[in-house]
DNA sequence: CTCTTATATATGATTAGTCTTATATTAGCA
DNA sequence: TGCTAATATAAGACTAATCATATATAAGAG
């Protein structure tokens, strides 16, 4: 379960609440890479604590709700540098528009762009979205080892949005002239 | 769920029963786009068939277990139709190597490297099975209409590929002269 | 004669993720 | 005064997918 190793990475670099993960960490630095829900950020929060691997201090809040701030245990620093180095096999992409463009021959043309309009719109969004995350340049030599890491995977992603963007459009021009 | 309505697809090609979907079907032309589980393409076709979206005979054979052959209704057929029409939100793509290389910066460049080239070997694997998918290139003339929607959905599959190993190939490199 | 493979369907259990709703406090706005 | 937004945590319900296991028959290999 990788959102628990999500978890752990981000209370190493400081502890946190259950909340601060959520609207500091997941909905900003990992949105495009692994959205979580808050429900799920809480119930993972309780499992790590049952296995150890984070520990949890409440701090009592006059003016606000109490905080349960949690920081990673030493077992759970070893667990997740076995988790860091760990094979995983190669995830499963299962994507609606691939499936129904499958079956488009029962379509007319008309519609089949229209959906592709669409998802270009929507891909067009996506890699917007994307570009606006700030880390610095891969040449960048005042860069920190960690920026360079997350710019590593920032620019997967933004080669993957833009193939996306490449490929509708050449689909788009191929069901026109067809 | 997307699945219900690729299971009806393929039962508008023909009638068939839940193991030619799986063995036939689902493992060999759409194990890149949307593999499926035994288990969840029977019990997916339980709850077509109470939809009243797919119907049933029962063929019964001799030398071998009864078979339950399925086709689709007029009602199924329709919608069929409409989901092929409707617009999808982009599916989130949770990939662990990306979460992994997102807190790297805790482990030594040789392991980052190792893990990389796990991943490439992978990804060239997955490449190598792709290409070996038999359709009709984009000129054919004589490609149906079905098989120039499935190529167009290969390629986009075999470019996407193409990128994590092109890019996967950077990294290491980067990561060899850091 | 037993073991494996192919054909064929079904159920139980579990995981990961999503959606909804509930609770509680304070600040600020109209 | 009542409404909304921000801060903070939790539980219930559900879906999609996966894994394991069970059943039954026949063909073919060793």
């Amino acid at each position: 379960m990788s959102l628990a190793y999500a978890i752990m990475g981000l209370l190493q670099q400081e502890q946190r609440t259950g909340y601060e993960l959520k609207t500091n960490c997941f909905d900003q630095y990992l949105v495009h890479l692994w959205p979580a829900d808050q429900a799920q950020i809480y119930r993972t929060l309780d499992k790590l604590l049952e296995q150890g691997w984070i520990t949890c201090s409440i701090e009592i809040q006059c003016d606000r709700p109490n905080r349960k701030v949690y920081s990673v245990t030493e077992a759970g620093k070893a667990e997740f540098i076995q988790w860091l180095q760990s094979p995983h096999p190669l995830p499963t992409l299962r994507e609606p528009l691939l499936l129904q463009l499958f079956f488009a021959a029962h379509l007319p043309n008309e519609a089949i762009v229209q959906l592709l309009e669409q998802q270009l719109a929507a891909r067009i969004e996506k890699l917007t979205e994307c570009e606006k995350i700030k880390l610095p340049m891969l040449g960048d030599q005042y860069a920190s080892r960690e920026q360079i890491m997350q710019r590593l995977v920032l620019e997967l992603v933004l080669r993957r949005e833009q193939i996306y963007i490449d490929w509708l459009k050449t689909v788009i021009e191929i069901m026109h002239h067809q």
